[in-house]
DNA sequence: TGATTAATGTATCAAAATGATATATGGAGA
DNA sequence: TCTCCATATATCATTTTGATACATTAATCA
């Protein structure tokens, strides 16, 4: 059941179609995975360990047999995977998003004006390095959707390339509001 | 300086217009900010016991001096305001968000379609709710616009309205999709 | 009036996550 | 050979989460 713990729903959902390591894992969720999730080591290592004792993955050491190090790779057990889809088909889903970007321009008012604006060049210079990436993505996979899991992380794509269009569309209308440029008031 | 905590800053930059008392505080995190932050009693109140110890705030308690029960409010002093100033002008912003939605998403393969679809009608319904709520809030924020600090509670609003209905355009693509309505494909 | 429920208010706790750091090996290039 | 970087596991202090405990005041309503 693994109570609250979301790294572990991570480390099955990524284990449920390729053997990992640590590691890898940590890769994973820098690379595909982080325009929409993130994790740490330090809650990557626990997790296994607690995955393991529970019997929902089991560990392969390689053994330093002949090149390479020893390194510690794991693998999804039926468990693991029952209790995969069990939580994929729970109807809750906590979305957690933290914004200190806006967090900073609701408290702007401390601040001139140039303060907000830097805040927001800043948010918006990552936002447009981020979707290229996304687009890139996008581009390289449409050639590859028959294959049904390939759907899935289009719709990861897409979802990032939607939202992150609107980012930068506010970002521009942010920056006019904030340099003076547009009067915002009520068309009524 | 007080190193990583972020709940120091939301603190500072609410008692920056207002005094309040540390569950004042939850009910502005769970109300105006809500839309991108959030935070609990458990952070709140050991920030405020620290912040005080710092100087960067300071506690006037309101003795049950005739009426209404003994509570706690507290006052931003002027080292706190320069610290929230200084907080406000740093380059870096961490926008920390973690889509459970999306993660069930990815990992949507080993489970039946109609599964990820409840996940996104899930999220769709909430999607409208809140975008529901920041309509309202638009519309009563325009007639009042004149007042500079309305200018920055505006702009959080916005960010809001805008991201909300990319998400939903999203979702009536994701849900095409997963239905096997679109057939998704390059064009070229 | 009295009784029950809801809102206010402060506080703590176990569990989880963060961000940083420690430690060590293997491979690539200069 | 030396240096640098990617790989790999692991831990730590600090923060955050989500829940719960506890007590008081206000509101509802029978």
């Amino acid at each position: 059941m693994a109570s609250d713990n979301k790294m572990n729903l991570v480390i099955l959902g990524l284990l449920d179609h390729e053997d990992l390591t640590g590691y890898d894992i940590k890769k994973r969720i820098d690379g595909s995975l982080r325009y929409f999730w993130k994790g740490s080591f330090g809650s990557i290592y626990p997790a296994l360990s607690s995955l393991e004792e529970s019997g929902l993955i089991r560990n392969v050491k390689s053994k330093s047999s002949e090149s390479g190090r020893e390194k510690i790779v794991y693998k999804i057990t039926a468990a693991g995977r029952k209790n995969l889809l069990a939580w994929l088909s729970e109807s809750k889903s906590s979305n957690s998003l933290k914004y200190e970007t806006l967090l900073k321009l609701y408290f702007g008012g401390v601040a001139d004006n140039e303060v907000s604006i830097a805040t927001v060049t800043e948010f918006e210079k990552e936002v447009e390095s981020d979707l290229a990436v996304l687009r890139t993505y996008k581009d390289n996979l449409s050639t590859v959707l028959d294959e049904r899991d390939h759907v899935f992380f289009y719709l990861t794509v897409t979802f990032g390339i939607e939202t992150y269009e609107a980012y930068l569309r506010w970002c521009a209308d942010a920056k006019k509001i904030l340099s003076g440029k547009k009067i915002v008031r009520n068309k009524r």
